[in-house]
RNA sequence: GGCCCCGUCGUCCAGCGGCCUAGGACGCCGGCCUUUCACGCCGGUAACGCCAGUUCGAAUCUGGUCGGGGCUACCA
């Protein structure tokens, strides 16, 4: 049997990171068992669905490097794989399941649950469904249909019973059906809830694993006894821990960004996003962290995916996009580089074939992409804007001289070229007696702004003899 | 409250009865390199929650305890 897996997002909002990790296991499970990776969109929740966000999540997992071979965006046999468009397929499922006893019409309305749920909880009974409801005979039921009374479908569930399975990655699991109500699969409204249609689905669409958070754990009792309900034979789970903020608790907003999508404005690189979500649960070799998708897809297994729930810590995000990032080729990490620098306006020809130059020494010195514009932007103005804090600490009494100096070196070297430069300064620097310190830094800030630069006579080099000599005086002026 | 899951350095993982005086990575600290910032290199810091039990031997098995988390909707 071909393995067949899934992940269902429900387009409320932006990937979550929880999904998308979900999405990186199910994707390597998937290849790493030739399977079919499958995007199905979970939108029985008509209301706060959103078509913008089924295109921002197809665009999230592809940035991650995921690619699927049915669902939404690709097609495939079964449909659109869209659940607000198979309402009626869940409908008849409830309708078979009354037919055959599995499930029944509940007339309880909304208040007389709310009721007796507080009645039982203050008698330390359990607050779930009472089973009113499911000793209804026909006839009743059929009044009570014709009288208009509006109903919901709940699943029957065997009592007694216990429901056992086999969890991949916590072993054998064991529910006793006394913690288990009469639970809602079909709404008032004729809608199914997720239960019912993320069950159907994983029936219809042949799913044969299903990896997805732990918070689905207690759940998957109902799933298995709908799944039997049905008839049919239940796919074999893999509960992943769950993802934690740095204060270990679950992940939330207020932990900052959970959607991938601020990570991708983040600028951070996908391959080090792929890689540092591969490793939240799973490991690749005691002794590696950095490995290509290949080689993750290669070793993965659920079955090796750890119990303990992780903590999304992008420092080692950060490390991670900046060993990628060294590793681009240059004419990669300029075309990466470009959005982020031609946001607000796009560079010419020559400010282009200037940041061609200089890319190399900035592409060592950046983790995400937005450093590239900070460390970029006095090649592309007319007058730099000075860091205060770095005008500050370099611009001391000494600098004057420096400056005063090197203004008159520089217009007069005939060669312009890194090395040239480089010679003439430190000629300079012997002839004033000062430390590379000292005579370098205040020409880095007059010429880049800021303390944190590129290396300075190759940033010299780029700008060209009439800007550089012209910074240098602008900061000459400012300095007295 | 009930049911369920989890518990190794600050963080992510390795460890599946002796190879552990517990290994790797990030972070952090110190040093080297150096025109800044990074990179790189070298070194260091730091953990088996606790208590019993099983065993010749436990981070590894069992029980308890404490701690954290999840679920408990006509939300997904």
């Amino acid at each position: 049997m071909s393995v067949r897996v899934r992940i269902a997002p429900s387009p409320t909002g932006m990937l979550h990171v929880g999904n998308a990790r979900s999405a990186v296991f199910n994707w390597l499970f998937a290849r790493h068992h030739g399977g079919t990776f499958i995007v199905r969109v979970d939108d029985t929740d008509i209301a706060r669905s959103d078509e913008q966000y089924v295109t921002q999540m197809m665009e999230a997992m592809r940035w991650l490097g995921l690619d699927w071979d049915e669902g939404v965006g690709v097609g495939g046999p079964h449909g659109t794989y869209r659940q607000s468009e198979r309402f009626d397929r869940y409908r008849e499922v409830a309708e078979q399941l009354i037919a055959d006893g599995a499930a029944y019409r509940c007339f309880c309305t909304p208040e007389e649950l709310d009721d007796r749920r507080q009645a039982a909880q203050a008698a330390g009974r359990p607050p779930g469904y009472d089973g009113a409801c499911r000793t209804l005979g026909s006839e009743q039921v059929n009044t009570r249909i014709s009288a208009g009374e509006s109903f919901l479908v709940r699943l029957a569930i065997p009592r007694p019973g216990v429901t056992e399975f086999f969890d991949l990655v916590r072993d054998d699991m064991r529910f006793d059906h006394d913690v288990i109500d009469d639970f809602v699969i079909l709404r008032s409204d004729g809608t199914p809830t997720y239960h019912l249609a993320s069950t159907v689905d994983d029936v219809d669409y042949e799913i044969t694993h299903v990896a997805r958070g732990e918070d689905l754990l207690s759940s998957t009792p109902r799933h298995i006894l709908l799944t039997q309900a049905m008839g049919a034979e239940p796919v074999i789970y893999a509960h992943l821990p769950l993802l934690f903020g740095p204060d270990g608790k679950k992940l939330s907003k207020r932990h900052g960004d959970t959607s991938m999508d601020a990570y991708m404005k983040a600028g951070y690189l996908p391959e080090a996003m792929f890689n540092y979500m591969s490793l939240l649960g799973w490991s690749y070799d005691p002794e590696v962290t950095i490995y290509s998708p290949e080689q993750a897809i290669e070793k993965f297994d659920l079955a090796d995916v750890s119990k303990n729930p992780a903590v999304f810590d992008t420092k080692k995000l950060e490390w991670m996009s900046g060993e990628y990032m060294r590793e681009l080729a240059p004419h990669d990490f300029v075309a990466r580089s470009l959005p982020f620098i031609e946001v607000n306006r796009k560079l010419s020809d020559d400010e282009r074939r200037r940041f061609e130059v200089i890319a190399p020494l900035i592409q060592e010195r950046v983790k995400v992409l937005p450093e590239v514009v900070e460390m970029s932007e006095w090649l592309f103005v007319d007058d730099v804007s000075f860091d205060e804090a770095s005008w500050d600490k370099v611009m001391k009494p000494e600098a004057g001289p420096v400056l005063d100096d090197a203004i008159i070196r520089l217009e007069g070297l005939t060669e312009w070229s890194t090395e040239a430069i480089e010679g003439v300064m430190r000629q300079m620097l012997e002839d004033l007696e000062l430390n590379p310190r000292k005579g370098f830094q205040p020409l880095r800030v007059a010429v880049t702004g800021s303390m944190i630069s590129p290396p300075l006579f190759e940033s010299m080099e780029v700008l060209g003899q009439p800007a550089t000599v012209a910074r240098l005086r602008r900061a000459l002026a400012r300095f007295v």
